[in-house]
DNA sequence: ATACGTGCAAAGTATTTGCAAACGG
DNA sequence: CCGTTTGCAAATACTTTGCACGTAT
């Protein structure tokens, strides 16, 4: 996924938009946040936004975050993506439509991005036959670094 | 799916042959869930678990009902879903692989099973090229009660 | 008899809510 | 100025753990 800085700042500008048309102001954890996932190329679980955020210099109270991540999700800027126990992951919706799924090690948990052209076909057409709208698929396996050990 | 009923039988059996055979003994809660489980053809919480075992006059505890899932879950006996914030959700594993996915409602929350087949076949592939073992699809959209409402 | 299973209550996490102060437009 | 946003702290919701007792083998 090579298209994440060159997509960023449209997604910042994008949500920022429609924030605004949605009647709502630009406050600093809403901008930090925002900033903050405009740079990441994958899912963010609400502890690493705000350990991110901290390390950042920049702080944000954990009520704040996830009431921006709430606001963002309510607006669909942003995907809702449950990986397991223990923490929810947000990740950037890009307006084009455009997005990957993920693969979850059972062993050490660790979440990675992967795509796949025919899946998504496939996908879209089961969406279509069941009336759905937005999908998002779950691999579990072991990752490289655990196949190795 | 109409396979419930029939299947559930043996999904019970064969759970407790592998509890069993994993040096574990067989408890008034463990059974309890168990046959529960048996015969739901789709997923349940904990909480829905803990309701109904207690609507059915076999009260079990809270605590131990999350010890059985984590026991039957490790053996590979039930699929934990995480359909999104508040609770998990967990399901049967048909030991011949059969399964169905899921489908959230945005509007109610509302969870139903669909199957697909040529979804099932693209999956296989992705996760053959992906390295996986296992998958679980989402789709998300309303459900027939509130697209109606 | 003895180790595993169970239930209760206490402890942990992740997340949400109430509220007063800070802030944007 | 006025309503939104923020941060803190308290509250909640779900899940896990510690421990004494029950029970299967």
């Amino acid at each position: 996924m090579r298209t994440g800085i060159i997509t960023s700042m449209n997604w910042a500008e994008h949500a920022h938009a429609v924030l605004n048309e949605a009647g709502h102001r630009r406050g600093g954890a809403r901008h930090a946040v925002v900033d903050l996932l405009s740079h990441e190329d994958c899912c963010l679980t609400a502890q690493e936004l705000h350990d991110r955020l901290r390390a950042k210099g920049r702080p944000v109270g954990a009520a704040s975050i996830y009431r921006v991540l709430d606001l963002l999700v309510e607006q669909g800027l942003v995907e809702r993506i449950d990986t397991g126990p223990g923490s929810a992951r947000f990740e950037v919706r890009q307006p084009s439509g455009e997005h990957h799924h993920h693969i979850v090690c059972d062993d050490c948990g660790k979440v990675e991005p992967f795509a796949d052209e025919q899946l998504e076909h496939a996908i879209h057409e089961a969406e279509k036959r069941a009336g759905a709208r937005a999908h998002h698929v779950l691999l579990r396996g072991a990752c490289e670094d655990c196949r190795a050990a």
